[in-house]
DNA sequence: GTCTATATTTGGATAGAC
DNA sequence: GTCTATCCAAATATAGAC
């Protein structure tokens, strides 16, 4: 049998979804225990700052994947099937609309004051992503900006919504409309 | 000199606040004894049932107000004069976007297990109200349901960019361009 | 109604055996 | 790497004097 019980990536993942659902001051060490199974003494073992080094490797390994959709987006190639592409990533990072947005839950549960700069830029990395695709796209720069912040505006909305009913619909309907309201022909 | 040092009511603003600030697990008692400078022993007097009643006089309250901005909505009158009057209210609720909303912080921070019904049916109240003003201005059931939804989920996601890039112009771009959103002629 | 003091529990974190 | 035991601080909550 392995050395360890589980792999410390498999556990960052367990653990970002506690931090996920419950938001940061509500996962305590000792349910991160159980969500790992690994017990409090051995997480302080492979995670020597605590609580905080927890929530910062979370937010490097949930920082790759975004960068990973981020990566999609800034790829060459046609705008619409990079958009797409990413579309359908977006949809398997939120389990369809499952798992929150960490970037959400950490906004509204206390973890705000500590990783103020990393939400905030963030926020910013997506909205400059899809900019990007959109000048590509032959998208006037101030009508790509603006659209690519209403795009980040609606992605936190509907998970909010989603997750707040307990109704995946939110979160399905904007993922299928969000390409079409990103590309329009319109002014806006 | 009064009695008391500061009304229930007051009191329960108060609260209110450091619930939408921090979210409901980092928002210790101790916390609420400075915000309403009432001391802990004090608190448990006005508040024997605890911080659990406490948020629950807090639902409450925010409750009644959110009442009257949907009763705004429900009165007689021009369906875009109805809107823009709820519109406005809405704007002074959320203190032009520097307020949380209790229901995305209660959702994302440790209290959803505790208030999932009242939550998902706040939602459903916005919606509701929403869709029947639109109907009013003549629009098909189906499409106002639609848009109503829409504009609640721009709402929650507005208001948690906002807050993450601590950049007001979400919240504000949104209000203003709502109103259209809901009333534009177009098919969706 | 407010205060001091305190009981009780939980959470974060560490030491040291294995 | 994991475990038991433990420390310490903070949090919820209560008792009782004033």
């Amino acid at each position: 049998m392995p050395r360890t019980k589980i792999s410390r990536e498999d556990a960052i993942e367990r653990i970002a979804e506690e931090f996920r659902r419950h938001g940061y001051a509500a996962t305590s060490v000792s349910r991160i225990a159980e969500a790992t199974g690994l017990g409090r003494a051995s997480l302080y073992h492979h995670f020597p700052g605590g609580k905080e080094e927890m929530v910062r490797e979370v937010f490097r390994k949930v920082g790759e994947e975004v960068g990973q959709i981020l990566g999609l987006l800034r790829a060459p190639g046609d705008p619409r099937e990079r958009i797409l592409a990413s579309m359908h990533a977006v949809d398997r990072f939120y389990g369809g609309g499952a798992k929150n947005c960490l970037l959400g839950s950490m906004v509204l549960s206390g973890g705000l004051d500590l990783f103020a700069d990393e939400l905030g830029g963030a926020f910013g990395a997506w909205v400059d992503a899809l900019r990007g695709v959109l000048e590509d796209a032959g998208i006037p720069s101030k009508v790509a900006q603006r659209r690519a912040e209403d795009a980040v505006v609606r992605l936190q909305g509907a998970l909010v919504v989603t997750r707040g009913t307990r109704d995946p619909k939110f979160f399905q309907r904007m993922l299928k409309e969000l390409p079409g309201n990103l590309l329009e022909e319109g002014g806006a």
